[in-house]
RNA sequence: GCCGGUGUGGCGGAAUGGUAGACGCAGCGGAUUCAAAAUCCGCCGAUGGCAACAUCAUGUCGGUUCGAGUCCGACCACCGGUACCA
């Protein structure tokens, strides 16, 4: 044996595995273990962040493969989207073409990395063979009631005449044309999954094995709440405005009616009256995102029409028009209660509305000036004024008191609401899988022959001017109605790339199947077991998957038991660096690559010019700060393993890690400080002192312990703190060469799912039999983790002063009367007596004095 | 704005409500060496003290508890999401 040699031994591992297709799953009589990590968008390189994920997945794969489970772990593309049109428009090549090189150059990245992936079952979901199987999907979807059309708000760019994506919308503006983006409606489609929003709320609870703050964020957004319809009656008339409030306990103190600019009267009335038309047209200015519009200026405008309050018919309030009220929720319109609701104040200030208060607080209590009284629904108040008799009640108490107050007087009707929408599936792009359907002048929307399937994307498109390439193609939207034969067109939208995330879980049981599923494989592989992914994706993409494996059971493509699709879920945190940054000779920010920057000491210069650099921690990578590195460079210079290694080491796998290079060379020494280790075995005596076998064998047995309970819990960088603890345990030790020798074996095949390449040579210089990758896991002799004395810390008042090592089983008593006799409690005690004298047994002593 | 999370030495972090700082980095001291690389050993939160030891210390302020990094309340800062980025 000589010295580690990555480069040498990585490459000759990752072929043997190849040639034994040991990463090539197969249903078998063997349990099942389906471990998924979130693919990734081939952007063109991998980046540490995909380093740090797959790996976490890799050693839960090849662990559970050493536990005996049939593994399967997949890899595939998150094909279409933006950023291959973007390109496009930018360099003049073809998405097609981009994404198809980028998938080749970020496969050839991942290779060398020692990936325990099943590459057979690799596709694309730009892949014809895989988006015809989501448009057969879309079919029956569109069959069972689950996918509809509608109208929805997108950002029309006025100058480009196109939509822009929110994230292309820049303080209002259109990023490309610096327009004034404004909200345009659309008609849209939609998968109905406002259908399941009960049964998504429900089946949080069963997902045990899942964050909880994920599962809280999903309960926020589906927000199930109770409250009141009503309508109020105009003054003129002409009918009722409905609304629709969560706090309808404090219908007293309204002091207007709001509607959205898009509410139905609102146009009704920009008809007959421009200068309404003019406001609606300013109050539809900026982005449709849900912060846009919260945080954006409230603007108003008086129609002049006014309604009768529900309870009083001498009331009569104000109906205005709101830039902040969204048609897609409830009604469309509102009553405003300002002085226990901070917009409503805020707009009533501005616009000179009154302020009414209907409660006020029990004690203390400050009349509402600019700041509402909003205390929480909990809390007992005091009612000012309440129809239902209400003296001292909480909100929620009132709430309930109102509605029924309201459905008993008949002019109102409580209803259940959820803050989920419906999900809008439409794009105007090219680069997604088509809409399957044909719009024929005769039989309308007609729904296109699965025979006929896949519907591919033309070719031959350009992206020399903004808009949608499908909609100005010659000829790829004319078609025959499947219904009539009549000359018909195609629908030009293409799907939301969350579709294509949705499934392909499934899609991995048999991706080359003729249908979107084959029912046995996914019933075989379904769950995914354990699923890994970042924490940006806890409610669309989880939510949407959960709604689309339900969608697939009704329709036929997955079991009753496959409707909760990821048994468990892990969400890992990000790789940072350190930002290098010096300051230009125009005063900008100028950063460096870490390439470029020398540490000496404290500081950080530039290698070329010595000039001092300011360095800031921690930083997201991002090739704009040039904080970034390459793992092909690092693959190279310190080898899979040692990237492998310190991506697991140095953080928890749910908290960010920054990557440094010192730590990446740390991790390099100590593998292959391991690897000298086991070449100097031959150095060890025969024969051992007394004991030293033993000991060696008693921290081994701890060792395998801890580490499997590490892989078990995600807690790999606990794992490792172990492994380091017990290889310096082992270079220590005096054991025997046989004893140290076991110990060796032992501790390739516990860091083999870490570092697989390393732990193969060892294995096999060790004489272990075939690879280690899949090599039955060590097992725990538990008579050697038990230990007949324990020290216990003894604390007075809290404070840690002294401790004392008993025999486990030492009675409590004897205890009680060794750590009185001590001491450092004699001298704290200072000849009194204690007042207590708390014993944990196995844990700690405190005494109260 | 709203929802969720995070905050501990010079740095990354460890710690079922029970000895705060495991393990690693950086730094300092030493061994080995002609010298270096590599390797090995030791020290390493702050303040005071020769030392024993004492005091302070887990973003800030309060609370619960024999005991709080951990639980509760308020606040500050940063990060993720906010439905067309993926």
């Amino acid at each position: 044996m000589s010295r580690y040699a990555p480069s040498e031994i990585e490459p000759k591992w990752q072929a043997a595995w190849d040639e034994a297709g040991t990463f090539r799953a197969e249903r078998s009589e063997q349990p099942k273990y389906y471990v998924l990590e979130m693919f990734p968008y081939p952007s063109g390189r991998i980046h540490m962040g995909h380093v740090r994920n797959y790996t976490m997945g890799d050693v839960i794969a090849r662990y559970k493969m050493a536990r005996g489970f049939n593994v399967l772990h997949p890899m595939g593309w998150d094909a279409f989207g933006m950023p291959a049109e973007n390109a496009a428009m930018a360099s003049g090549g073809h998405p097609k073409e981009w994404t198809y090189q980028n998938i080749a150059d970020m496969k050839a990245q991942m290779k060398p990395l020692g990936w325990s992936l099943d590459w057979s079952r690799e596709f694309a979901t730009c892949d014809p063979e895989y988006y015809g199987q989501q448009q057969a999907l879309f079919l029956d979807m569109l069959e069972a009631g689950l996918v509809y059309r509608k109208n929805a708000v997108v950002n029309w760019d006025p100058v480009d005449m196109t939509v822009l994506a929110n994230e292309q919308v820049e303080n209002g503006r259109g990023w490309r044309s610096g327009a004034e983006v404004e909200r345009r409606e659309l008609t849209q489609w939609f998968f109905k999954i406002s259908a399941y929003s009960e049964e998504l709320l429900d089946a949080i609870d069963s997902l045990d094995d899942w964050p909880a703050k994920v599962k809280l964020m999903q309960a926020n957004w589906i927000g199930k709440s109770r409250g009141l319809r009503m309508g109020f009656q105009r003054t003129d008339g002409q009918g009722q405005i409905e609304v629709y409030t969560t706090r309808p306990d404090t219908l007293m103190g309204a002091s207007f009616v709001g509607i959205s600019p898009d509410h139905p009267l609102a146009k009704q009335l920009a008809e007959a009256r421009p200068e309404v038309a003019a406001f609606c047209a300013e109050a539809r200015k900026g982005g449709t995102t849900e912060e846009a519009l919260e945080t954006g200026e409230k603007l108003g405008f008086d129609t002049g029409l006014t309604v009768t309050h529900p309870l009083d018919p001498d009331w009569q309030l104000p109906v205005w028009i709101a830039n902040f009220i969204l048609m897609d929720y409830g009604t469309g319109a509102i009553f405003g209660c300002p002085a226990h609701d901070q917009r409503d104040l805020d707009f009533c200030r501005k616009y000179d509305l009154p302020v009414v208060e209907t409660f006020t607080a029990l004690e203390g209590h400050a009349p509402v000036t600019d700041e509402a009284y909003v205390p929480p629904k909990t809390e007992p108040v005091k009612w000012v004024k309440h129809f239902a008799g209400l003296d001292v009640a909480t909100g929620q108490e009132a709430i309930d008191a109102t509605i029924a107050v309201a459905e008993q007087g008949g002019w109102g009707k409580g209803v259940t609401q959820y803050r989920l929408r419906d999900w809008g599936l439409s794009r105007q792009r090219y680069w997604g899988c088509p809409i399957p359907v044909v719009h024929c002048e005769s039989c309308g929307v007609v729904p296109e022959r699965k025979e006929n399937l896949p519907i591919r994307l033309p070719d031959d498109v350009s992206f020399d001017v903004p808009g949608n390439p499908l909609d100005r193609h010659p000829t790829w939207r004319d078609c025959a109605c499947p219904s009539c034969g009549a000359p018909a067109r195609r629908e030009t939208d293409t799907m939301d790339t969350f579709v294509d995330s949705s499934w392909y879980y499934a899609r991995f049981t048999a991706p080359r199947a003729e249908t979107p599923t084959d029912l046995d494989a996914a019933a075989y592989w379904m769950n995914v077991d354990q699923y890994i992914g970042g924490i940006e994706h806890a409610i669309l993409h989880l939510l949407y998957s959960r709604f689309f494996a339900r969608a697939m059971h009704k329709t036929g493509h997955l079991p009753a038991s496959a409707i909760e699709p990821f048994n468990a879920l892990f969400t890992q945190g990000m790789v940072t660096h350190a930002i290098y940054k010096s300051a230009g000779a125009d005063g900008r920010a100028v950063y460096h690559f870490p390439e470029e920057v020398e540490t000496q000491g404290e500081r950080a210069v530039l290698r070329e010019t010595g000039q001092e650099v300011e360095v800031v921690p921690s930083a997201k990578m991002s090739k704009s700060k040039r904080n970034v590195v390459d793992p092909d460079d690092i693959v190279a210079r310190y080898g899979a393993d040692t990237a492998r290694w310190f991506v697991l080491s140095d953080s928890p796998p749910e908290r960010d890690v920054e990557w440094t290079a010192s730590g990446a060379e740390a991790a390099q020494k100590h593998l292959a400080r391991v690897w000298r280790i086991v070449s100097e075995l031959g150095e060890a005596p025969e024969a051992a002192p007394q004991g030293a076998d033993e000991e060696l064998a008693k921290a081994l047995h701890r060792t395998i312990h801890d580490v499997t309970m590490g892989f078990e819990s995600f807690g790999f960088n606990a794992a490792i703190a172990k492994l380091y603890g017990f290889t310096a345990t082992l270079a220590k030790s005096p054991a025997s060469r046989g004893a140290k020798t076991e110990a060796c074996r032992a501790l390739a095949q516990l860091m083999s799912p870490l570092t697989p390449h390393l732990a193969e040579e060892i294995w096999a210089e060790l004489g272990g039999e075939g690879l280690v990758t899949g090599a039955p896991w060590p097992q725990v002799d538990e008579s050697l983790l038990v230990d007949d004395s324990v020290t216990l810390p003894i604390q007075v008042n809290g404070k840690r002063r002294a401790e004392i090592t008993v025999p486990k089983e030492m009675a409590k008593a004897e205890i009680e009367a060794l750590v009185l006799a001590h001491e450092a409690v004699q001298k704290q005690l200072n000849g009194g007596a204690p007042k207590k004298l708390i014993v944990v047994p196995g844990r700690i002593v405190n005494v109260v004095v």
